[in-house]
RNA sequence: CGCGGGGUGGAGCAGCCAGGUAGCUCGUCGGGCUCAUAACCCGAAGGUCGCAGGUUCAAAUCCUGCCCCCGCAACCA
């Protein structure tokens, strides 16, 4: 097994903290990541910080610093979230950096050569007073489908009609106030329609998209491709095109590039494109991103590879959006609770690694995160059911047997409930294998029951009592075993707690091919365990409650209906 | 007729692609155990699988129509 495996999150964006909804994305990565690894594959995880576009420019100017210290700024803090949430990546790089400027200047290149970029002059909102083109966020008016006030020039909030921001009426410019005027600018576009058919294999091919993705992606393909404009005016925070004084390249232009360039970061330029890149390179390349960006995933980005002459991903694996109170997180209306805060509340990371690894399947269902919901799972499944078995299995060898494990029994019941333990084993693994954590994390718990219900049935604590304290150590250590067996699953969901296991099970390295009908105990007789301590602590409501948007959930379906009239008139604002 | 996803016991979700006894966690009720993190185990109640047709020996699953909810609509993770 040869094949080198580079997966990727995507790069969050460096203009705020980190919330529990982004760290959905890494977690899903860095889970699949780590059980990789455990299998002993060749895997790198790359990622970096996205620092680029106007609103980079803007909130730097209105923090009062540099783009460039802002965005260092974010890229240290978001860095030491996901650190701290056990994101084990290899490199955190940023998009604001050398190598991405060569990427992107080189497969700029390349598409020009290829006859795929193309000159044409946009009409856009200028605003004279800030000096500046306004992207459709930056400019504000009038909805001219239903006439609501104070609507982006995307779409509108109060009636759901999108349009373009030129037909706003009475715009305005969202930094200013002042009204714009139109004005004309030369832009570059890519030619995504030469790529239509090159497309259309791309996303057919199967295990590439789920296919409820697939679904989706067809549906743009079938609607048509629009040229995709990649540049901007300045003021822009971003890297200037060659050869175009006064633009830059568009953020999501560099952005995905910034995957190759954090490649190059992390291996040098050479093994970067041998290894990973080059068409021929001996790779997968498998990125994770939410369902909100799969039009650049998986349409501009393959097209711009193709184009390029690089490899194209394997597998772009796209996961929902968390939920809180049923409305996507929101900032401005208090929705959300950042990765700091509940790091500060003293909860432990892993309890929302598990949570997440327990909801979260292949397709891209959104996942409602309520902290009911979250108590429950990591309570219920990791704390009592995983955890408490840990603690009744290695307690009592600790403390009755000298820590000193005995041979396991081996006697028919004994040996159904270890070959139950391998069957579980193999359905975790094929979870795993396909990105379906929900299912591993299931049958781990299943593994969990099992293993208690042995115990009860067994009742070790009943035969010792009863002088069969020899019978008592073999069943504790056919448990402790088992505990192993667990450990070693769960350590790719909870890294902490597995490394904690693995250290109380006498060090014996987790490893999922010595799971397997016919392999010896991992834990031979004599193996010393302890100290045995918990391996996770239940969650406790105070400190829940005291980082949980007070009143998250909106009106119920009933009275937000009677309340429709109302917000007809009154649009939402940002608040 | 914009596109996509969804409607499964009180709650949250699997199952649907490859039709064949309706599954999981929580909750509820009853019992057991007392080794363990007031933890664990057993049993029970509870479902016309959104509605209506169709195909089939057989439909939660395939087909058609309808109702309802959510997301997206190219700068929201």
């Amino acid at each position: 097994m040869s094949e080198k495996i580079l997966v990727t999150s995507a790069l969050p964006y460096a203009n705020g903290p980190i919330h529990l909804g982004h760290l959905l994305e890494c977690i899903q990565t860095d889970v699949w990541v780590r059980y990789l690894e455990l299998t002993g594959r060749d895997v790198i995880y790359v990622w970096a910080s996205d620092t680029h576009g106007a609103p980079i420019e803007v909130n730097a100017r209105k923090a009062g610093m540099s783009p460039e210290d802002f965005v260092a700024h974010w890229r240290e803090r978001q860095k030491q979230d996901f650190e701290d949430f056990l994101i084990g990546f290899d490199i955190f790089h940023t998009t604001h950096s050398p190598e991405n400027r060569k990427w992107s200047e080189e497969i700029f290149r390349r598409l020009q050569e290829g006859g795929h970029i193309e000159t044409r002059p946009l009409e856009q909102w200028y605003c004279e007073v800030d000096g500046r083109f306004l992207p459709d966020r930056f400019v504000k008016g009038i909805c001219p489908n239903c006439g609501a006030r104070d609507q982006y020039g995307d779409v509108c909030e109060a009636c759901n009609k999108a349009y373009a921001s030129t037909d706003l009426e009475k715009p305005y410019c969202s930094l200013c106030g002042n009204p714009p005027v139109r004005r004309t600018s030369d832009h570059l576009f890519f030619k995504l329609s030469d790529f239509r058919d090159f497309l259309a294999a791309y996303v057919d091919k199967e295990g590439r998209l789920a296919p409820a993705v697939r679904n989706s992606v067809k549906a743009w393909l079938d609607a048509g491709l629009l040229d995709w404009c990649i540049s901007r005016d300045g003021p822009y925070f971003g890297f200037e095109i060659p050869g175009h004084p006064g633009k830059y390249f568009y953020v999501w232009l560099d952005a995905p590039i910034g995957y190759i360039a954090s490649t190059e970061a992390l291996l040098g330029a050479e093994r970067a494109v041998a290894d990973y890149w080059d068409r021929q390179a001996p790779s997968r390349i498998v990125h994770f991103i939410g369902k909100d960006i799969v039009y650049f995933h998986a349409l501009f980005w393959p097209a711009m590879l193709e184009a390029s002459g690089l490899r194209v991903p394997d597998r772009i694996q796209v996961h929902g959006m968390v939920t809180l109170g049923g409305e996507k997180f929101s900032k401005s209306r208090g929705r959300m609770v950042t990765a700091r805060e509940y790091l500060d509340a003293g909860i432990d990371p892993e309890s929302l690694r598990w949570y997440y690894a327990a909801n979260l399947g292949p397709e891209p269902h959104d996942l409602p995160l309520t902290k009911e919901e979250l108590k429950n799972r990591v309570n219920a499944e990791l704390v009592k059911t995983l955890g408490n078995f840990v603690s009744r299995a290695l307690r009592p060898i600790e403390k009755d047997f000298d820590g000193t494990l005995g041979t396991p029994s081996d006697d028919p019941a004994a040996r159904e409930f270890w070959a139950k333990v391998i069957e579980l084993s193999s359905e975790i693994r094929n979870g795993y294998e396909a990105i379906d954590f929900r299912a591993a994390t299931q049958a781990l718990v299943q593994m969990g029951f099992e293993a208690n219900r042995f115990l009860q049935e067994r009742a070790p604590w009943q035969r010792r009592k009863e002088g069969d304290a020899e019978g008592a150590l073999q069943d504790l250590s056919l448990c402790a075993n088992v505990a192993w067996v667990i450990g070693t699953w769960m350590s790719p969901i909870l890294p902490r707690a597995g490394a904690k296991l693995e250290a109380m099970l006498g060090g014996v390295r987790f490893d999922p091919a010595r799971i397997a009908a016919g392999e010896p105990f991992p834990l031979a007789a004599g193996t010393r365990i302890g100290p045995v301590a918990h391996i996770a602590a239940p969650l406790q409501d105070e400190q829940l409650d005291a980082i949980w948007p007070s009143e998250p959930s909106a009106p119920h379906a009933a009275e937000r209906d009677e309340q429709r009239g109302v917000a007809d008139a009154r649009p939402r604002g940002e608040g």
